[in-house]
This record gives C-alpha cells, sequence and structure tokens, in this order.
DNA sequence: AAAAGCCCCTGGATGC
DNA sequence: TGCATCCAGGGGCTTT
C-alpha cells in the first residue's frame, strides 16, 4: 500500500487533531516486523509534539523520544474516538486524550518503533541511509544526477532503493519513469543529464499530485480518518498489464525486476 | 562496495 | 466446495 504519497495523506489527516494530546494507554498485540523497543508503560503521560514524516516513516514527537511507525505493505492507520475492541489484525495502539491512533497491518511487515532521539542507534539504522525528500525542495538534479551515474543497475531498482531520493515505491516508480519516457531497465548509469532532469520532474509531479488525490487505493488502503485515494485511477502503467497505454495505444507490459512487477509502455518510455 | 536474493506474513484472485 | 498456486503497495539482512 503505502508509498510517500499514502503516508503523508495519512499524516495530513490526523496531524492537527493529535498534536497536544496525552498519551492515555499502549496497547502491543500481535508481533510486528519490529519490536517497539522500550516498555509500553513509560509513554504513558507523554505529550505528542508533533507528527512528521521521513521517507515512508511517520515520526511521532514525544516529550521524550519518538515513535518511528512504519506501515510495511498492508498496513494502515486509524485515529479517532471510537475505542471498539480491536479486530484482527489492529496490532498496536496508541490511546491519547484526543483519540486513539491504532495501526492495522494484516501482513505485519510495518512496525512501531520507540527511539529516544533521532540520533539514537535505533533511529540512524533506520532513517540514517535515506536519501534526499523528493516534495521540500531539496532534491537537486546536480546530486541526482551524480547518484544515478555511479549505480550499475536498473533506474528502476536506483528509484525503489531509496537511497537517493525517498518515498518512491512499486506504484510510482513505473509511473515516474512512464512520465520521463524511461525505460525501467534502463542502466542507471547512462542515464544523460536532460533525462535525470525529466525524471526529477517526473518524480516530483506524481507524487506531489497523488498527495492531492489522496494517494492510490489499491485495496485496502485508507488515511487516518478513513478516506481513501483516487490516483490509482489516473496510472498510466502500473496494473495495466495487457491494457492500451492511454497516450499512444501500444500495449503496457509488465516485467520482473528484482521480485518485484515493474510496467511499461514499449513504445513512449526509450531504453 | 555494491548488487542481487531472501525473507518476514496474510489474504484475495485464479485455476483445476 | 476444496485445494494449490500466484500475486501483492516494503525493506533490512545475508550472500555474492
Amino acid at each position: 500500500m503505502p508509498e510517500l504519497p499514502e503516508v503523508e495523506v495519512t499524516r495530513l489527516s490526523f496531524v492537527d487533531r493529535i498534536v497536544g494530546a496525552r498519551v492515555k494507554g499502549v496497547r502491543v498485540g500481535k508481533p510486528l516486523r519490529w519490536p517497539l523497543g522500550c516498555e509500553p508503560s513509560s509513554l504513558i503521560g507523554q505529550q505528542v509534539r508533533d507528527v512528521r514524516r521521513r521517507g515512508k516513516y511517520l515520526l511521532v514527537d514525544l516529550e521524550h523520544g519518538l515513535l518511528l511507525w512504519h506501515l510495511g505493505m498492508s498496513g494502515s492507520l486509524s485515529f479517532g474516538d471510537d475505542r471498539s475492541p480491536p479486530k484482527t489484525h489492529d496490532h498496536f495502539d496508541l490511546d491519547t486524550s484526543h483519540g486513539l491512533l491504532r495501526l492495522n497491518d494484516p501482513r505485519r511487515f510495518g512496525a512501531v518503533v520507540f527511539a529516544s532521539s533521532e540520533h539514537s542507534s535505533q533511529a540512524v539504522k533506520l532513517l540514517g541511509h535515506l536519501g534526499v525528500e523528493p516534495l521540500n525542495g531539496f532534491f537537486a538534479l546536480e546530486a541526482f544526477h551524480a547518484g544515478l551515474r555511479k549505480r550499475q543497475t536498473s533506474i528502476k531498482q536506483v528509484l525503489l532503493g531509496g537511497e537517493l531520493v525517498v518515498g518512491v515505491g512499486n506504484i510510482y516508480a513505473s509511473e515516474a519513469l512512464f512520465l520521463a519516457g524511461i525505460r525501467p531497465t534502463t542502466r542507471s548509469a547512462r542515464i544523460s543529464r536532460p533525462r535525470a532532469e525529466k525524471l526529477r520532474l517526473a518524480v516530483i509531479d506524481v507524487l506531489a499530485r497523488a498527495v492531492k488525490k489522496g494517494g492510490s487505493t489499491l485495496r485496502d488502503f485508507s488515511a487516518a480518518d478513513g478516506k481513501t485515494g483516487y490516483f490509482q485511477l489516473e496510472a498510466h502503467v502500473y496494473d495495466r498489464a495487457g491494457q492500451p497505454c492511454r497516450d499512444c495505444g501500444s500495449v503496457i507490459r509488465r516485467i520482473q525486476q528484482g521480485q518485484r512487477s515493474t510496467y511499461f509502455c514499449p513504445a513512449c518510455q526509450k531504453p
């Protein structure tokens, strides 16, 4: 589910409601990808100062430390006054004076991890290697192109890797490469500067538009206020194998790259 | 050092 | 109806 747009839409759907709240209780359900890493009761009484995003992580700032939330492949959050008993896949609750923040994650690839600060070893392990944010003005052509030239793998894999630019997952990697007219299998190091610029702008454009549309809801994504996304309706290639390209009519193809599906138009996207 | 593979886990869709 | 197979939005860790 969650790439940068879905995580950001989730953040926006509850940040203003939860800031200032005090933690009243914590419930840890079935094991997630990593253990919480602190005594749950140590969070009680702390005030929620802010909710930020770094790549696909949500950072819930508390008075003493922060919680890193990752939605994995199938996670979603809800926040509100409904404190009904947890359902099958509700695996973590942060109950606050302003509402209950609940993680639902059927596949349990997600996690909630405590870090004493952003500079703690726990936080650095998860966030330290991440590339630049694409939507805050720091995603510059010079560094992007220089990074691309150093990589010997395909451009799709480099986008997914998140070490140059964060937040681009499997849907938006395919979509950005379509918008830039670049074949996903193209060697990263062979991308010219003008094409790197097209790709940089395409990444920014597709992610920003997806945020405006509430993200993509393919199966079950919804933000913390329950709203679903609509960007999947605008996808040019993702999940459209066998269907005609919206621009040229050619048949969209699906290939495998690194155990993930990639979609592209063989006519619009050049090697 | 970087790239490629391997898993973690559940559920829905499809095919026989 | 049942059962097997494939596929799924991520990413840290291990192996090459």
